[in-house]
DNA sequence: CGTCAAGGAGATATCGACATTATTGACCGA
DNA sequence: TCGGTCAATAATGTCGATATCTCCTTGACG
């Protein structure tokens, strides 16, 4: 027989990354209900799974655990969008100066590669969404530029936070499409890095996530205060 | 990482917090296996319960999962304790500009009464450790240092960090004691953040937190390569 | 004597049942 | 008609049993 346990180490991790994907792909609403029960028709996997990738998600904030009433998705407000902004940019500068020093030709590479990956991937779906396809070839990118960083704890602190970020930009993606051309901002962040510029890496790089931020914010998606409670979420 | 909520009718919550705190003071060794069967008995609650809370310290970089394989405290070497405070620091700087910019004078009583708090808790036991109140309320002095800081995700990402730090410092401490006086530095500390002079308060704290690690790793308590597995945990 | 395979003990991963709590909705009284 | 109490319902929290896997031991064979 084949070798399944490489490929499926365990359900429970595999449960995991798929509820986590549902969230960062804006498939869930902010503040919605996770019912413990749907998401084991939804995962198909039993509750013990569920509760544990629920409690991996708590952990990363993704995920909000209310004792003895269950869990909901972490909410989406204005106020936390520019917190998080605010918090992302110095971190990410961090990352990109580290893996500016530190890059070699395979880091080089690998960036190179990720910006030809995302160039050529379909970024709209035929229902006007962005594509899974594209949000990760996105994230990959992203996470090719700080690839060379040789602090393991400052990645980490970046990926949190761009996760974060993620859910807002695919949740709000979902309705509009930006008028900014994203393949040559994505370019040009590139050729800094090849070219060991740092801080113009940097400039690039922060003026790319903060417009982004800006863009979300002037649509107005997120509501400032606390929303009422949204009772049931449901999707097929 | 969480206020401590007012009504904890949660089981599994409780769990977590008792052993988040095992791991942070020192009580477990890195790398050791953390048995489901033995945390059952220790911790007095179902597997379902370990299971969560075991999976929350793994997201929190406290525990590593391996597949079939369980559950193990995080390993403490050097060049990850290097690393860390690398990390570390400049994200503390960045919360205590922002605590001291936004700070009131709640937040300087805050800090006069957590200094106070300090010394005059027990800082060793009988057994020659430090005592789990003084670790208890030396987190709460550095926790109210920045408590003003505006940002949750910045304060997020120093909880993440110190208790990582805490980890290192109370395994540590278990076995020297180091010849500072602990006290004054902290006082001169809380002065500069009353003073709101950010400059000072920064330099301060950033030689505190590096000169523990240097101490820390001056003393050689942490193997620099892949140490061995380490085969069976236990204490009582 | 070394190597490898088969077996067994122990630990982990998975699962569904049961108890407890929150929420909904109806019924009753003012 | 509105408000409050209480029962019915549904979801969550808790728990132990069972299946699967890993690792160590044992024994036979080369």
């Amino acid at each position: 027989m084949s070798e399944p346990n490489s490929a499926l180490p365990s359900l429970t991790q595999d449960a995991y990354q798929r509820l986590r994907a549902l969230l960062l792909f804006g498939r869930v609403a902010p503040g919605a209900k996770l019912k413990i029960t749907d998401l084991i028709t939804s995962l198909d996997v039993n509750m013990s799974a569920v509760r544990e990738a629920l409690a991996r998600l708590t952990a990363e904030g993704l995920v909000i655990a209310e004792p003895q009433k269950g869990f909901r998705a972490s909410l989406l407000t204005e106020v936390d969008l520019r917190q998080l902004t605010d918090a992302r940019i110095p971190i990410e500068e961090m990352c990109i100066r580290r893996a500016i020093d530190a890059g070699d030709l395979a880091w080089e590479q690998a960036i190179v590669s990720a910006l030809h990956g995302l160039t050529r991937t379909q970024h709209y779906g035929e229902d006007g969404r962005v594509t899974s396809e594209w949000a990760e070839a996105h994230d990959q990118l992203h996470r090719a530029f700080v690839s060379a960083c040789d602090n393991p704890w400052l990645l980490r602190m970046r990926e949190t936070l761009a996760a974060q970020g993620d859910r807002y930009r695919w949740f709000a993606a979902a309705a509009s499409r930006p008028d900014r051309d994203l393949d040559d901002e994505h370019r040009c962040i590139a050729d800094a890095f090849i070219d060991r510029d740092a801080d113009r890496a940097v400039r690039l790089m922060s003026e790319h996530i903060r417009f982004t931020a800006e863009t979300l914010l002037k649509h107005g998606f997120f509501k400032t205060s606390t929303r009422t409670a949204s009772p049931i979420k449901r999707q097929r």
